[in-house]
RNA sequence: GGUGCGGUGGCGGAGAGGCUACGCAGCGGAUUGCAAAUCCGUGUACACCGGUUCAAAUCCGGUCCGCACCUCCA
């Protein structure tokens, strides 16, 4: 009994956390379309969910955490046709090639913000035969139709459809204002499976060679992983609709009504100037080349997106980071040498109360201020995926740079020039060194240096 | 139009009827050959207008502003 609460978009209220085996907790959350690099709105979720299964298993003991790779979809094929310009068929060794880079890519970009590999990632290319079996399902059951090739789903056949997003089957059917395909019955019904024309990726079914639609392969790989419900399904505010809404749908249809999840928790956006990060604005950065631009010290990047409540925006920017850096900067330099012991309570509470990370910031700092604190310290940061690298302060250090050997040496040199009241010298070699981002710290024992 | 989330000190960001977090920056001081690091001190802010209350940033009503989703768009 930890006493954790959870947002539930279900509700929308703040309620007790009550899984269904208290010995070991589930978790889905979605994951990236392996089609380009991830940009920082994408880990946002990554980073949230990270710290929520560190506490979960800290609280609970066993978790198993799925985080699903879509490496089938139409940006993917449209991805694949750019490397391959040439090509007049994009065949499923094409797109193959195109998901697995980028779902490598993903998965160094997310350990540098030092979020776990969750414990399964299902591919939804390698769960095809469980799509078709799920549709086939619903199609017995009338909750789903062919027609030229698709097959849909039909909204109106569930009463209790847009309980998630707040929305109701006779507003979604009053209120189409898109162009609806004509193979459609209904404008709110949404497609399980796609036909493939010759010269796209395909996979056989009993309605034609094609490929799943986007909701379908979250339902299927969590009733194969985990059977008919699980404890929470996470993901970002932009998948309660219609995405999540539908993945219900799909669920609760085969399953008789059973929940899919029983705690649904979605992280805000991450903003720049107020407006969501996203690709189609084209105002975003990538994880990869801000892990880069701040000399792989993915820690701060991680700290700068728990500042806020997870279901709060936040704001991208350099500075905040930056403000982070620094924050990492003093509790690294106090927890040198330090072996973590027990996570504080008032750290524990905050995060219980649905991951409060700023105020478990607070507690850290609070932490910080009493050096008998330090083992504390660095196991409640832990929590929180901080404070896990060894040498924060030489991080930095890039292969073409200046060594720590010749650092050293420079440091040595300095002090012969101090001793000799050579302080024109000494204050040279420092600014120098300064130059290429190395500061010295001066002490009575010696002198230390930091990668900036 | 519908639905949801917001507007807190120079900045970031919790809190949610009285005890006015925390961090960054700033300012003053200690320390230092000079710095850095560290330590001490220093800031009564809660969009606007009404109301309830002994007491409101927190409750109620209204107004303004911002953001997001509304079916293939992570």
């Amino acid at each position: 009994m930890s006493g954790l609460k959870i947002y539930n978009t279900l509700t929308n209220k703040k309620e007790e956390f009550k899984p269904i085996d208290p010995n070991h907790v589930t978790m889905y959350v979605c994951g990236p379309t392996v089609y380009d690099y991830a940009h920082v709105g994408n880990a946002r979720p990554v980073v949230v969910f990270d710290t929520l299964a560190r506490l979960l298993r800290h609280d609970y003991g066993a978790l198993t955490y799925a985080r699903n790779i879509t490496d089938i979809d139409d940006k993917i094929i449209e991805a694949a046709r750019r490397e391959f310009p040439g090509k007049s068929q994009i065949t499923n060794e094409d797109i193959k090639v195109i998901s697995e880079k980028f779902a490598k890519v993903y998965e160094e970009d997310m350990a540098a913000l030092n979020a776990k590999t969750p414990t399964i990632q299902p591919k939804a290319t390698k769960n095809i035969n469980e799509m078709i079996a799920l549709i086939s399902d619903l199609i017995e059951k009338g909750h789903a139709y062919v027609a030229d090739g698709h097959v849909l789903f039909q909204v109106s056949t569930m009463k209790d459809y847009g309980a998630l997003s707040g929305r109701t089957v006779e507003d979604l059917l009053a209120g189409a204002r898109v162009d609806v395909a004509d193979y459609k019955r209904e404008a709110p019904d949404f497609v399980l499976w796609k036909p493939s024309s010759d010269d796209q990726p395909g996979w056989p079914s009993p309605w034609g060679r094609g490929r799943p639609g986007w909701h379908i392969e979250c339902s299927a790989m969590i009733e194969k992983n985990f059977g008919q419900t699980i404890d929470i399904h996470g993901g970002g505010q932009d998948l309660i609709f219609p995405h999540h809404e539908n993945e219900i749908a799909q669920s609760k249809c085969s399953h008789g009504g059973a929940n899919l999840a029983n705690y649904w928790m979605h992280n805000g956006y991450l903003t720049v100037d107020g407006e969501k990060m996203s690709k189609s604005l084209g105002n975003y950065v990538t994880v990869h080349e801000l892990v880069d631009e701040f000399s792989g010290k993915g820690e701060a990047i991680r700290l700068a997106l728990l500042s806020a409540q997870y279901r709060q925006p936040v704001d991208f920017s350099r500075d905040g980071i930056k403000q982070a850096m620094k924050q990492l900067d003093r509790w690294y330099r106090l927890t040198d040498g330090v072996t973590a012991t027990e996570p504080s309570d008032a750290v524990l509470k905050a995060l219980r109360d649905d991951l409060n990370t700023p105020k478990a910031i607070m507690e850290l700092n609070q932490l910080a201020k009493n050096d008998s604190n330090k083992g504390i310290l660095k196991a409640s940061a832990t929590l929180l995926g901080l404070l896990g690298q060894d040498n924060w302060f030489e991080a930095g250090l890039s292969e073409d740079g200046i060594s720590a050997v010749q650092i050293e040496q420079l440091i040595v040199e300095r002090a012969k020039a101090k001793q000799e009241k050579d302080f024109a010298k000494a204050d040279q070699i420092r600014s120098e060194l300064a130059e290429q981002g190395i500061t010295l710290l001066d002490s009575p024992n010696g002198t230390t240096w930091e990668k900036k």
